[in-house]
DNA sequence: GTTTTTGCACTGACCAGTCAGTTCAAATTT
DNA sequence: AAATTTGAACTGACTGGTCAGTGCAAAAAC
């Protein structure tokens, strides 16, 4: 009776062998000196198994003995690590949205390095943001789900979050418009909130209703409605 | 210190005036004989009320009574209309997305028998999203909300409601293909998520942060994306 | 035309169950 | 020895759903 229709899971962030990093920066607690890895990986389980748990089901519905039992861990390390539901969720917002930012940001960056046009730093920016939500749909999911939602307790956190993921795209619209290469008239954050939903969207439903399509696929879709090629020019 | 971002609610389907049709064919109860006015009014607040609630809140956090109060209505009331809280949120979802389908078909219809390209009908049908979004905020953020979750109890209405909206693009996107207006090459089910991603995604945005922007400068910037009049074409 | 009956729509107190968060002594790891 | 984790018991507030009963307008009986 199980449909298990969606692949969701935030695998852990580092390969499967080392321990390491974690993408530090994580500001929350331990601000320089690394704290103790062994508490990091129980933070590590914990984000893992909120995130799959809130994806699926909702802050609301997700109980805290769930992500414990997921994660392996007992209720008291829950509360030993954060204090309480909502923070764990706030930092976990957090966490992946750093994951997104750097990758957006890193794949803008090399396109420069290499030489690219704008267009084609937008283009690359497409291919790592259905990169991350491949490899993270169930914080994609999650992020989606929460992101309009008014009168909750973690409001603030998720502006400051959004803004940073579409400043990335904000940046690199406008330093196409200063390059003379978008048209002068384009605006800036509508077209860049455009340009989020459709990856998300249409990422979204990839994984959701036609995980058959590969990522190439997908994102030679998007390419072409970015450069226009769909409804001829005129 | 209560922020008050989002201008949420799904006001009344009829004109102030008059109490009529309020969109018929929900099929829910009363099939053939239009049931009780008075039954149809109260199920009509428990939806406006239950809408703009379960938009802020998400669903899991809403409770029963609350939906009552707002409705100024008692908690029985609720359960003498619908079968439970799931069902109450089942029968919002297709009563919402009915009146979405419609207005997207009739703008393309429109757009059809004026002669207009389906490049016209598509630029209509966005303006018609972006209409039904100013107009039912609250529902629009819930649909979003709750479209990629799984494990719901109400998952497969979700489904069927997702592929009624999305139908209305992809026809449209087809016939311009057979039409030749459209590459052949491109991904009609993909293209038609992105489409749909890059509005809803676009006015929520707009509705959530930049609300004094004009539904037309939303138009036009969503407008110009589409016929790749942001990145120039080669 | 008046009285009585019917049954729909609605009410709100109530109940059984659930959940976030607390506490803490003992075990384990570093 | 210090830091971290365990696990189970407990509390107090809250929630979905129930149900006996109320109000009332139209139908039926007189």
């Amino acid at each position: 009776m199980s449909p298990a229709a969606v692949p969701v899971g935030l695998p852990t962030v580092t390969s499967p062998g080392k321990v390491p990093v974690t993408i530090r920066a994580m500001e929350s607690s331990s601000a320089a000196s690394g704290g103790s890895t062994r508490r990091e990986a129980t933070r590590q389980k914990l984000y893992e198994a909120a995130v799959t748990l809130i994806a699926e089901q909702g802050f609301s519905a997700t109980t805290v003995d769930e992500i414990a039992e997921r994660a392996g861990v007992a209720k008291g390390t829950v509360y030993y690590n954060f204090a309480s539901k909502s923070v764990l969720f706030e930092e976990l917002l957090r966490h992946g949205v750093g994951l997104l930012t750097a990758s957006l940001r890193e794949a803008a960056e090399r396109t420069a390095r290499e030489g690219g046009s704008k267009v084609d730093a937008l283009d690359a920016m497409i291919r790592a943001g259905l990169v991350f939500i491949d490899r993270y749909p169930a914080f994609t999911q999650l992020y989606v789900a929460e992101l309009w939602r008014t009168n909750r307790a973690w409001q603030s956190t998720l502006m400051v979050v959004r803004q940073q993921a579409v400043a990335v795209v904000e940046d690199v619209l406008r330093e196409g418009v200063g390059n003379g290469e978008f048209s002068e008239e384009i605006d800036v954050p509508l077209t860049a909130a455009a340009l989020v939903g459709m990856v998300l969207v249409a990422a979204l439903d990839w994984q959701s209703f036609q995980p058959e399509r590969s990522l190439d696929d997908v994102h030679a879709a998007l390419s072409r409605l970015l450069q226009g090629r769909v409804s001829g020019c005129r």
